[in-house]
DNA sequence: GGGCATTTGTTAACTTCTTCACAATTTTAG
DNA sequence: CTAAAATTGTGAAGAAGTTAACAAATGCCC
């Protein structure tokens, strides 16, 4: 599957938590479609990769199909995190409420700083980074939050690589490396920023031109 | 330019970056591909929408291209923004250093807390969101960053377009409606999380089947 | 129960994006 | 100065993704 793809699963799903939330038991494909901004029938043949079978006249069963996405997706296998850097993004995402709808449960939390050493974070009591390696033994966690400074990222990464993480995901500004048998999802927040800027000046109204106006 | 192409540049921009520290003054289009996961080619024909001309056997000017990719995405003017919920996201972002590379400067802080209310962030002080309308004429926000629970993120988006604002970095994980003449751009950090948990399985290695082993 | 409106499943056409290929250009080496 | 190597600029081929279109199925209304 390829990334597009699961982007626009991950809008049907939660186009589906919508609807739910209102009660309906099917979706249409325009409904979904609508979610992502493609056609009804790039929907359908979406809804072909995932085997789903709609009802002529009513749509697509709105909780076989939030199985499915769900599936595909992996979401449903309970899978460890570690939180590694306990600064504001850390406990920013540690306490979103996100972890738990893809699977995820945090087990461990590490930081460099002393005073935070000790702390609890969603449940679970922040260790030094020098811990890692062996915390991560104890608390097997098939993936990391990395939530440092930019400058030390790479250094932390491969602290994770060697603790035996397979997947990072990264909030740095700087492509982490990695071996190829690990996952890296970059979280690049200033891309955000950067579309916005974008995006603002092409919806700036157009300046009327010195001459002719 | 769409989507894609700006994602393109973005990329191009932070590894113009990482040469520019290496102290390269010559970027190839190869060079730049690798970044992307895209061919030379690709580059190339963005370069020709940038109107950047390369030197033969050299490449591009480091320096050249990120102007035009700065100038492109309209990094260079100056834009006020405002962020709005003063949580641990908000102070992460806030103190994350990414405005700046992008133009932006924090001009305004809102929360309803009264306990962060007159507290200081990034050398703002944070004020209450009643205000948000009277201090948004005073300070003049092109746009906010919308760092609120998902339940009341829809209701503070209405206050923010009210307030003339254009543009919203939206956190919460919920499409906020606006007019179209306000850009939304969603940083749906669960949707990184759920992709993370597909290429966890994906590389997964697969499980050795019960027979023919 | 019959007819009509709605929606799926699926193939084909269309559009967009990406890579390929290669001449033209510039640098480097001897 | 000449030849070889590297790299751009660009048109065409190829691949991938998207929409269009329509038969088949289903539900709804009277």
């Amino acid at each position: 599957m390829k990334r597009a793809q699961i982007f626009r699963l991950e809008h049907y799903l939660m186009r589906l938590m919508e609807l739910k939330i209102r009660g309906a038991a099917y979706a249409t494909s325009d409904a979904l479609a609508d979610a992502v901004g493609v056609s009804g029938s790039r929907v359908r043949q979406d809804m072909m990769a995932l085997q789903a079978v709609g009802k002529p006249h009513s749509g697509y069963s709105v909780d076989e199909l939030e199985i499915r996405i769900r599936d595909a997706l992996d979401l449903y296998r309970p899978k460890g995190m570690a939180i590694v850097g306990c600064g504001n993004l850390g406990h920013a995402l540690a306490n979103a409420g996100i972890w738990e709808r893809a699977g995820f449960t945090v087990r461990a939390a590490f930081d460099v700083d002393p005073a935070k050493v000790g702390q609890s974070l969603v449940g679970v009591t922040i260790r030094h980074l020098d811990e890692l390696p062996g915390a991560l033994a104890d608390e097997p966690c098939v993936a990391a939050c990395l939530t440092v400074p930019t400058e030390v990222a790479q250094t932390v990464a491969n602290l994770l690589v060697d603790a035996g993480v397979k997947g990072i995901w990264n909030f740095a500004s700087v492509d982490v490396k990695a071996p190829m048998h690990v996952v890296i999802e970059n979280q690049r927040l200033e891309f955000g920023l950067m579309t916005l800027s974008y995006l603002l000046k092409l919806h700036r109204p157009p300046k009327t031109p010195p001459s002719g106006g």
